[in-house]
DNA sequence: CTTGACCTTGCCGCAACGTCAACGTTTCTA
DNA sequence: TAGAAACGTTGACGTTGCGGCAAGGTCAAG
């Protein structure tokens, strides 16, 4: 048999049959005057092995070693690991799969920020309605951040804390008041320290935080030092000192 | 932020920020006076965005598409697609553990040949009981090449032939006996034309063959003429006489 | 001054082949 | 009998999502 006459008889590429060939999974046949490849029952049979044992997901170096000792033994092993690995897999699909349901169930509200968890995306659309706002944006770009990096445990903690903290109509205006009162310090001169403008802004932000967030010690959890100075870096030197003193005055209303 | 700072806060390595970088998806930031990449909230931002995409599943130009065009509309196409193509891995995955848990409940009997369909797999465990015998040892690879490359539809049709032929102890006794006069004539002379025993095995072999075979157009469906070149090749020469002799007696049984 | 922990660019490796390229051989057909 | 179609040969690059290494430059601490 020339090697395209082996290949579709076993139902493979004569490209597979020579890939076999380099790893040294199948012996190489003799050769005709010509050069051409002639190949036995032996090749056939032995290429049909190696195709029920890549069929069954085994990878050739794992072929390999089954078609080396050829104790049939060992084979029972590496079909378990093998077992074992695929059920990893399938849960691992199944996993992502329903979590894709789980947002593509919420027809049509998919956030902007890209696919959340299920309670970002709750609380995002509960403030959904209210004034455009830089720094709204911004606000709901790093919690989705957060959302992303943190911890399943202190995600869910801290997404229940806002999603009960901004439940109501009125406390979602609140909320956007402050937005509109940060969004004005954009262009407040960062060398006038005593702008009233600030401390107002700061108050604000103060009050609006629930105190359930008083029993997290970290609000970002998983984001650390690096972090918060590249989000003060982010927003107008103005609107930084205004969060700083705000985040001040929360933990002071700890004690 | 530096590079190891973005890494760790999102939960990437410096590696995948870099490629990133390097497929595009991800913007290269400023850099500081030695060289440094000097990245900034937005940065973060993209990252965990990109890092939620490809936790579900998707590739990185498919990433790449989605956040080029911020439609978010595109975005439910996208992850429709990659559900439909979950389930289709889902279900593959979930047909190779069923076959292997065929394989792996039949606990300890698996055939040397290798991993074969359950219905060669009882027969070939029914005709275990003979003595050794090279010409029976060449069947039963062969068999499991056919019961590899065959069609599911004809595969079931000839195992379940040759299954209910050998289920009795003494049709399998026939059998061996069959090997064996095969056997005997692996160093038959070539020349000696009329040998006895050539005819006598062919016989033999014919009767062996089950009635439940005849309307088998193909004894080996998907197996062309090159293999059954291939054949007659492997087996000394008065055995490949033996064989014809018995394929010409057993298609003459028919009519 | 050294050590160690950062950072830089760049290139090879993986798994299992697909897909050219550039060329020789066989076989069918006009 | 010539030419095209359909085989065969070796060799090398492309795919995916990074990991790992080489061969440095930079920076803070002891």
């Amino acid at each position: 048999m020339r090697i395209g006459e082996l290949a579709v008889t076993v139902g493979v590429t004569t490209r597979t049959v020579r890939h076999y060939h380099h790893l040294g999974l199948l012996p190489e046949p003799e050769r005709r005057p010509n050069g051409y490849r002639d190949y036995t029952l032996r090749h056939a049979v032995v290429l049909a092995r190696i195709r029920r044992l890549t069929e069954l997901g085994l990878g050739l170096t794992e072929v390999r070693d089954v078609l080396a000792d050829d104790a049939g033994r060992d084979l029972a092993e590496v079909l378990e690991e093998l077992d074992a690995d695929l059920a990893r897999q399938e849960a691992a699909i199944r996993e992502r799969r329903e979590r894709l349901r789980a947002l593509l169930d919420r027809e049509g509200s998919l956030p902007a920020e890209g696919p959340v968890s299920p309670e970002l995306t709750a609380l995002l659309t509960g403030m959904a309605h209210g004034p455009e706002s830089p720094m709204a944006a911004r606000d709901r770009e790093v919690l989705a951040l957060i959302d992303t990096v943190a911890s399943p445990e202190s995600r869910k903690r801290l997404m229940a804390a806002l999603g009960s903290a901004f439940e109501t109509p009125t406390a979602v205006a609140r909320a956007h008041e402050v937005y509109a009162l940060l969004d004005a310090l954009a262009d407040a001169d960062p060398d006038d320290a005593d702008d009233p403008r600030v401390d107002e802004a700061a108050r604000a932000l103060a009050d609006c935080l629930p105190d359930s967030l008083l029993p997290e010690t970290d609000l970002a959890p998983g984001l650390d030092d690096s972090f918060l100075r590249a989000l003060y870096a982010d927003v107008a030197p103005a609107q930084a000192e205004a969060i700083r003193r705000a985040m001040r005055m929360f933990t002071e209303r700890g004690r």
